[in-house]
DNA sequence: CGTGCTTTTGAGATTAATCAAGCATGGTGG
DNA sequence: CCACCATGCTTGATTAATCTCAAAAGCACG
């Protein structure tokens, strides 16, 4: 993917504003010394690049730096399934390690920046550190744990209690990342979260518009805010 | 869970008949002496009976050695919804790594066997034997893409196109493992198979159904002989 | 300051859920 | 070994949730 704005390496992990929230949570001092020696290189995106596209080798993974990203599955009865939004700290191309290829599609939602780390200095330096050997598998454990979240989320819930989890979820995250849990702005289309809900874009907007009506939230475009949160969790809890 | 019935260690993975489909499979001869001195024990359950609950305390992974088991998720939203069935050869007890604690729900669906691997000895090893720690990975991405199938399944699928799925999906399994192809019985009730296909258990009744009328498959009871397992694959183009 | 894309909203169609009844199956005890 | 009971399965009729189709309004970008 030559064609991207290649950076040279500036900040290490260690001085990284993402440090705690990213690959390097939990790391020693010491540890994250070997893990500085890491990354290779950041590359930037515009909105609307593709970071991995299916059937691409795999040889690297990605952490977050800025940005935003959705990962999505080509389906075999047509069309594609968005499976997760991707936000700073976060990992993206662990589908690749089982068969040396991705089997998803990555794409920037805005311009976005990442961290490369090849896969093979990972795999040598877990070997020779136990704690960096440890966060590589709590990392891939994560991904498990996450996507059966997304499988709950589409397994046992009405429309209004998915929307409602979609933005609990969104808003979580952004607090982490220590910005507003109130209020955000939705980086994808109606029909970006439709595809991940498995509703209909006009459903999703009905559903946004109901939760509006009943002072729960406000919408206008793009931009939420969670005027009750505690509403909002009920929601998930009601029965309907 | 001290209530099963613990079998001392009989059969070296190097030895199993399972080697080239579970933990094992693209070891060298040397990686798998270093990976026999791992399966600790075996523990055998019956039909019924749970090997992993949430809440547990996360220390060891646990491979299919015979039998059949589910794995469920307990939804925030109230009941519980099945994320996969496994049979030999497949691993369980990956989703504990992140926290230290699981947060599925295991059970035998018939009476089963499981090998025993400590996390700890697993880390230990693969930080002295590379070929194991690459097959760790694998299978930890593995699991990763199995659940995005399930996420397609559960978000771009018609009724009919989820049961199709689901029954190719066992037939390539039980395949790979050297069963018929064509003619299996089924481990889990319609409600199960609902569940893990998020339809309710008459819809499952009547699609099946459905194709048996079409010569398509041939039910009864839980066994399943798919006849034309062309027109199977043809469902999951159809657009209907 | 259009022009095209996204979003909203409405009305009607469709899929699968729900409710209901009877039938099969498998395990149990006489 | 058979009868019985509990559980699981099938099938039908109706209902509810979401989709589809349609039209207009809002926005964002060139």
């Amino acid at each position: 993917m030559s064609q991207f704005d290649i950076r040279s390496f500036e900040t290490a992990c260690s001085t990284c504003s993402l440090r705690e929230l990213c690959v390097p949570a939990g790391l020693t001092k010491s540890d994250l010394e070997h893990l500085s020696t890491l990354v290779s290189q950041r590359v930037r995106l515009k909105r609307g690049d593709a970071l991995i596209h299916p059937g691409q080798k795999f040889d690297r993974l990605y952490a977050v730096r800025s940005g935003f990203f959705k990962t999505s599955l080509s389906s075999p009865v047509g069309g594609d399934q968005i499976a997760g939004f991707q936000i700073p700290g976060e990992v993206l191309g662990l589908d690749g390690v089982s068969e040396g290829q991705h089997s998803v599609h990555v794409t920037a939602l805005e311009d976005s920046e990442v961290c490369v780390m090849m896969y093979s200095d990972i795999a040598d330096i877990a070997s020779q550190n136990c704690g960096l050997q440890r966060q590589l598998h709590r990392v891939m454990s994560r991904e498990i744990v996450r996507e059966q979240d997304v499988i709950m989320l589409l397994g046992s819930m009405r429309a209004k209690q998915r929307v409602a989890t979609f933005l609990l979820n969104l808003s979580d995250r952004y607090e982490t990342l220590g910005y507003s849990a109130a209020e955000f702005v939705l980086r994808m289309t109606r029909k970006e979260i439709g595809s991940y809900l498995n509703l209909k874009l006009e459903t999703v907007s009905r559903t946004l518009s109901q939760f509006a009506d009943e002072n729960i939230i406000k919408v206008s475009g793009k931009s939420v805010h969670i005027v009750d949160i505690e509403k909002l969790r009920a929601v998930l809890r009601s029965a309907e």
